[in-house]
DNA sequence: TCAATTCCCATGGTATCCCATAGGAACCCA
DNA sequence: TGGGTTCCTATGGGATACCATGGGAATTGA
């Protein structure tokens, strides 16, 4: 089962649309969910975006506590809170709302990137940075691994 | 079937009326309940809402204890004594009743967040502290989910 | 009778629908 | 192989529908 993959970089207009890549576009009426469904990532100043599969994985993650329970009423405003579900209209496009204007930084060009079951969307350079940090560090680990291998001590 | 998802904050009118945001409406119009249900949350300063899924948590809820049992008779007073059947009107607007107001602080505007089967009714400002805290504590209980299920989710 | 509630309609701003166009890639056929 | 044609995609813009909000009129209840 083929997910998102690669990246591209589009251009808002005036009303504040942009295209969905068109390969992205197929994947999600295969997987039917019907329009997009977004969450502002807690860790970087991107938004994850997808279909059920996406949800899915949300719901499994909150599941884990009892409903009612403080523990699970601050998971669900936490996740349910900071998604939106987003409309695609009859020619591919998805409208950036503000919420996500402010949390990625986005003015006039969205790169979206493919994750597989999801994909991010991110304001272009700061996508070029965090790229750049994330093979920095990974080159860093797979070097520390190889060295710290020979002593026997994990991660 | 996706729920209640995304945050709105709308503004009150002279009436003490307040539009109940649009995505909301729908998701209660395919839930079924005539009105909205609403319950004072015991662990903060909202109000908790919704139809027949969150009637139906209400129920699990009280029936884990006996019925006539005096912890029976606690919870459902506590529970179903802080509830109310608020009506919608034509134009998809709740009023704001006064045990509303007193449990949330409400003055004129209204936050109402996304939680999948209920939302919450805020005070703006409440809210804004409130999220701050639920990402704070989300953070910690979903890396310790990570690492207790020692399976790395992608970011 | 007065106040609060409910119903109904008006309005401005925004989002959505629909159609148009340009550029490029793929395709086709000689 | 090469030139033309067709299709797809990203993008732009006008027209329309929807939504939050305000306020008047009718209704209800004490």
């Amino acid at each position: 089962m083929a997910g998102f993959v690669s990246h591209f970089t589009n251009r808002l207009d005036a009303k504040g649309r942009v295209s969905i890549p068109a390969p992205f576009r197929s994947v999600l009426v295969r997987d039917g969910f019907e329009g997009l469904y977004c969450i502002a990532s807690p860790h970087c100043a991107a938004v994850d975006a997808g279909g059920n599969d996406l949800l899915a994985e949300i719901n499994k993650r909150s599941e884990t506590f009892a409903k009612l329970s403080p523990d699970h009423d601050a998971l669900a405003i936490a996740l349910f809170g900071a998604s939106e579900n987003l409309r695609i209209d009859g020619d591919g496009r998805m409208t950036i709302s503000d919420t996500i204007r402010d949390h990625t930084g986005i003015t006039d060009q969205v790169t979206f990137v493919g994750m597989n079951y999801k994909f991010q969307i991110w304001e272009p350079e700061k996508f070029r940075e965090f790229r750049a940090e994330a093979q920095r560090r990974a080159l860093a680990m797979l070097s520390e691994q190889r060295s710290a291998s020979s002593q026997g001590e994990p991660v």
